[in-house]
DNA sequence: GAAACTACAGAAACGGTTTTCGGTCACGGT
DNA sequence: ACCGTGACCGAAAACCGTTTCTGTAGTTTC
């Protein structure tokens, strides 16, 4: 429950015994104010716990300070950090953000970019529930960018992973380990980062001068019960294989449990490297997983960083990878 | 990129050949319009793809229809869904939710607070990152209901989720499944809820005229890891129990681990009950995992809906508690 | 022909901040 | 004593787009 009024400028001038003028001279940092007078406002200001109201400011400027955040799958695990990582740039730059959760319904979508809109947002942030390119918005009112599944429009602003690098170092990590036959397991093939990932790492391999073991990548599902089934059609049908590289933590994890059971050592006798970089998985099987950390964060800062240039007037069109990295742990490096 | 000026309702008055007090009653579906005339003004709206300005209207309502919602674990997995539910409750409402995160830190939570009210907000959300009450802000211009961590201030909202329910729905279900041997291995012992829970499953118990195996519950961690070295340590010391009633899901999935690879039969011989509902570990685990759900959706619907109560001058102080449910599957019920 | 009503327009109000522009005061030079 | 100068400050307008109050012309009703 709560209900003083907040205090306005007029309250802090009065308080200083100055004009509202001289009041937000003062707090602006304006000159043309003495320096005495200026220490008794920002005494003022400070103990009324003045805030300046960022509504009026608005009426004035024609900024809001705001900026719309439309995500596709709250609950997902990708979506997440890219919100931390908007919500962290945007706090760096007084803005604000307003989220909006469109649960992949584009009629959702379209309601909340309506709303979003009529609250003056100085600009947005489309943050896709998956990876895959998305069809543009086209003409807004106010500029756009969207994170992780960037738009199909030329003219859009767009950021997000190399999934290609992604799977390239990770092949390229298990090569310097010394492993030569690699069996590449990986999810959904309707989902363009598990053919783009790997891509990557097929061209390492390649560039190795080796195949793949097995010839070609296995897909499946983003499951864990799809790295089990895989573990075991390996075993089964091309059994000797020297490393796994995997297409989410999620796989990997099902791989490291059906080697354990199968009596295989990990990582002595088979590397495992996971995707994603999922704490709760990678650290917590195992052994503990390497795994690609796709830097999600940096997409969502980069993403409002990007947004916030557009809203001055600097924007420039085009998708912006950013790029993965490594996080080694037990499953390709024994600990000792 | 984007940047023709949004219509405003002169536009749409000039387009329609009438007055702007005109255009307003029209759109608004006020009488005193003739028919034809707000035909005319509707299709200029059209036109124009008119969408009225939201400050314009806080300007004379005095409210922002915003409300500030300050997480502090945005990557945790228990503020998300809380926040799902507020969104969706706002949207509903047409409320708009400003998302701060305050990465735990009460000074990053005094400054977003700040930031907040200086958009003058009608209300704040505040979702904790555990369970245990946290220290009330006090009187703040705007109203205020705690979501999940309950605030002690006795004048205070919160909503929050009933640990002890949660604990003892685990423990009847195990009962009414026939099992007498009932070890209960929790987590944190730090943590508020682990407590709660484990003197709900006591309580049940005890009702049935038992005790749990090894007389009291085991605390630990709430990591996968902890429930494997509980199973050990409970088949070492006290063997012969016949279910194991789990403080979290990470944890049951350790012990269903530990219990596969020691030959125990899930479940068979030994029923595992899991808490947190989490799908990832509940589905994903072998067998899938009964689990208790603590329906954060809902308490983030209901935190935001006493919230909008409260700015509508309709508040009531005091803790809700959200009841949680029972998700069966195969580790207690076993299928075919 | 007055009263009542309909449909619309004009203009004020909303609210706090920013900014413009003019005014006051002290001081030094003449 | 007077004026110029510059530093400092205050009154009031501007800002935004919507809603609403008030007024009025025209039409219908009795």
């Amino acid at each position: 429950m709560a209900t003083e009024r907040a205090a306005t400028l007029a309250d802090v001038a009065a308080l200083a015994g100055v004009s509202i003028a001289t009041a937000s001279k003062a707090l602006n940092n304006r000159d043309q104010v003495a320096a005495a007078t200026r220490a008794r406002v920002l005494e003022a200001a400070k103990e009324l716990a003045f805030q300046p109201n960022a509504l009026a400011r608005s009426l004035l400027s024609g900024r809001t300070g705001t900026i719309g955040l439309v995500t596709h799958d709250l609950d997902g695990r990708f979506s997440i950090p890219i919100l931390l990582g908007v919500e962290d740039a945007a706090g760096l730059g007084k803005m604000s953000a307003l989220l909006c959760d469109a649960r992949g319904d584009s009629l959702r979508e379209a309601y909340h970019l309506e709303a979003l809109q009529g609250r003056r947002v100085d600009g947005l942030v489309i943050v896709g529930a998956r990876n895959d390119p998305r069809p543009s918005l086209g003409e807004l009112s106010v500029p756009v960018v969207y994170a992780y599944a960037p738009s199909t429009g030329p003219d859009d602003m767009s950021v997000t992973v190399d999934h290609e690098t992604g799977g390239r170092i990770a092949a390229e990590h298990l090569l310097a380990c010394g492993r030569t036959r690699i069996a590449i397991v990986t999810g959904d093939p309707t989902y363009g980062a598990a053919h783009a990932r790997a891509e990557g790492a097929l061209a390492a391999i390649a560039a190795a001068g080796l195949e793949p073991w097995g010839t070609t990548p296995l897909f499946g599902a983003w499951s864990e019960a799809w790295g089990r089934a895989a573990v075991e059609l390996l075993i089964a049908s091309n059994p000797g294989f020297d490393a796994v590289l995997c297409g989410s933590d999620q796989i990997a994890r099902g791989v490291l449990d059906a080697l354990r059971e199968g009596g295989v050592s990990v990582p002595r006798e088979v590397s495992v490297v996971g995707h994603d970089n999922w704490e709760i998985f990678a650290a917590g099987s195992r052994p503990s997983l390497t795994s690609v950390d796709m830097h999600l964060e940096t997409v969502g800062r980069r993403a409002a960083q990007r947004l916030f240039d557009a809203i001055d007037g600097r924007g420039t069109p085009g998708i912006e990878y950013v790029e993965s990295s490594l996080v080694l742990r037990e499953s390709t490096v024994p600990t000792g």
